[in-house]
DNA sequence: CATATATACTCAGTATGCTGATTATCAGCA
DNA sequence: TGCTGATAATCAGCATACTGAGTATATATG
């Protein structure tokens, strides 16, 4: 039996769970205690102002189900506001706060330090080799999840 | 601001995402329904009779307060079986069954497939760096974690 | 031996992620 | 218009993961 070392899942999930703990040191010290889902979804938000959460979703790849709870978080912290959508009584337009702005400001450093820390043991040209091949292996199975990839393709990410 | 698909802790969050989407499918289609992390945890106890949760933990970089709940599940399927230790009545025993046996007999191609699966975006070249890189990046930062892995120092792994 | 510290495990609480079901609403079509 | 199927959001339930706390037991030390 292969060890699990070896194993693409194994060292997938066990670089993920460092990642997540980089990402709540660094950005616990820059004084917030967002997480990296958390984080994605309000920068996805402040870029697309007016989204509703199943663009949302597609856009940073969350399950529509997970979304939700993401977005109760962000609105409870009132990093961001949920109202009604004026053009579909179904759906929910998002837009940042105010406060998610700054916090977005405040956090960034952080947050690119997290990266960095991340990849620390790689070299420059290691980085880049190992973004590049994690970009085309995901490229290639993308569809394979519940929650793929997906652009806006709508007209949904400017509607103020 | 960088995007997100720029971001390692995004991209490794996306490709966990899909591993463990594959993982399912595979192994489900086997008539299996165990779990990369329950997978993990039953290879390692098949490979070391007799370890306790905490070395377990170390092994595959689980946190302890995981380990609990995933050995409950294991031992509920009838996989492994849970005993208070002889040496250490803190400690727990865990062993494979003749079932947890047979199930890793029954899922070990669909595990394999699954393993290919995930990186069928890659060249066989490009596989090889991948894992090299993932195994390099992780090694560097292994400690910044709650669940370091650990290799299982003491007599631990072959107490029966 | 008695105590202080460390360790193994468990539990409560919170945050992802998923499956599958439900509700409200929209859009296409007879 | 009325019906049918699709879609947006939510919810219940389950399985990771983590923080922090508590209990039982082991070990080290005076």
């Amino acid at each position: 039996m292969k060890s699990v070392e070896e194993m693409p899942g194994h060292l997938v999930r066990r670089f993920q769970q460092v990642a997540v703990a980089i990402f709540h040191a660094e950005v616990g010290q820059a004084g917030s205690d967002i997480t990296p889902v958390q984080y994605a979804a309000l920068v996805a938000i402040s870029t697309n102002p007016g989204i509703d959460q199943v663009t949302l979703a597609g856009l940073i790849a969350y399950d529509r189900t997970t979304i939700t709870g993401v977005v109760d978080r962000l609105v409870h912290k009132g990093l961001i506001v949920r109202n009604a959508s004026t053009t579909d009584r179904r759906a929910r337009a998002l837009h940042i706060t105010s406060e998610g702005h700054q916090t977005l400001d405040t956090i960034a450093p952080a947050v690119e330090e997290a990266q960095e820390i991340m990849l620390r043991g790689l070299s420059q040209d290691e980085q880049k080799a190992f973004m590049h091949l994690l970009q085309k292996a995901i490229g290639a199975v993308n569809d394979l999840s519940r929650a793929p990839m997906r652009a806006a393709s709508k007209g949904t990410q400017r509607d103020l």
